[in-house]
DNA sequence: TCTCCTAGATTGACTGGTCAATCAGCCGGC
DNA sequence: GCCGGCTGATTGACCAGTCAATCTAGGAGA
């Protein structure tokens, strides 16, 4: 079935072999004949389709990571309520983790939370992400169903660290993820942080 | 000055130049002799005191980590408010990072966040904050200030998650972190996930 | 007081192994 | 017989950890 694979599948073909080598060993600790091996193909083919060990890591991010920002400014255009916005955000990336673990896991231990080595030259676009949730939290504000003496860029970390905690729960078993788990986290997790962020009976709408 | 210094001396000062060499190039990315530069003594008295270069950085984070634990479960006896006790876990890691910004860099960037090569090691240790968290949510339960339909193990998650999403922030310039702002963020923080625990009219009372 | 001796501290050149990346060439379709 | 996909042995850089040699403090003995 390789053998007749065209040549853009066999680019596919090792990018779905780097996930799950990545997932299982990390990206420093795995070699690149492990990504070959995987992906039952020739070691030098990996450097024909891609110019560094790096850069499959950067495609696979960028990959994902241009869906959630796609999705989040979608939803931001949306005429809906701050706490449905947000419940769209974390639904994106608790379901992707969901069908796709393996890639969120890489997505996330490897990139997002290594910010040192290559969360630095992803820095922007992961930064957007963080900007695009405050703009939420701000229009909230203003919409005034949420408070106004919280800082939407710290509320904006707050939301998105606690969905990445959970997601660093699920991988490294410290947390339950049966299937029926991860909606109820997300339902949880957006009630408790929007229902805090939630004005009410008067306290925290500082002028 | 260090001609003289007595040998316990040399060790610290290894452990304190290992401080700033991982935070500023990261532990993956420096070399065993970045740090003996750093502190100023040869290369071979790194491995004279340490057995390798893995542990350097597994004294530096059980060194603070095990401060961390015994600060949760001294104020886990306490007969305080759940916030309240929230409140000083939250405070001893920010105010960790106030007066240790590079320790606690390191000890986030390459071990709590980097669950695949070293916080592996630590996981028992990391659970084990996770785990003292989710039982002082769960005292809130039973005394009724917390609601009840949020799982403690999840709360706690979203809570430990977003403390080290705003430490992440801070060490990657992404939010203000001026004096003033580690004391309010904090506040905001406990403000907003305790208000959104806390249980109110009548909402999430399950039996 | 001086000398010798030992143990521990300190030094840094060197070794062995690891791997990312290269490259010279092969193969199969057209 | 040409061209682009494909191969995998080879190369070269890098670096953790080793080790044999040197230094220093201070105690015993004369």
């Amino acid at each position: 079935m390789d053998a007749k694979a065209p040549p853009v599948e066999k680019r596919r073909q090792i990018l779905d072999a780097a996930i799950h080598v990545f997932a299982r060993q990390g990206f420093h600790a795995c070699r690149v004949s492990d990504i070959a091996d995987e992906a039952g193909v020739a070691y030098g083919l990996v450097y024909h389709y891609f110019k560094s060990k790096d850069q499959v890591l950067n495609e696979l991010f960028t990959e994902r990571w241009s869906l959630l920002l796609a999705t989040i400014e979608e939803v931001d255009g949306q005429t809906i309520s701050a706490r449905e916005k947000l419940d769209v955000v974390a639904r994106f990336i608790i379901d992707s983790y969901r069908h796709e673990p393996d890639l969120m896991k890489v997505i996330i231990v490897d990139v997002t939370r290594a910010a040192n080595s290559f969360g630095r030259t992803h820095l922007p676009e992961i930064r957007r992400a963080y900007d695009l949730i405050a703009k939420i939290v701000a229009d909230g504000q203003r919409a005034g169903t949420f408070r106004t003496d919280v800082d939407p860029e710290f509320a904006s970390m707050w939301f998105y660290g606690a969905i990445e905690q959970l997601l660093s729960g699920w991988v490294f078993d410290l947390i339950p993820g049966e299937e029926a788990d991860f909606d109820r986290a997300r339902e949880m997790l957006v009630e408790t942080i929007c229902g805090g962020l939630e004005s009410r009976n008067g306290a925290g709408q500082a002028s």
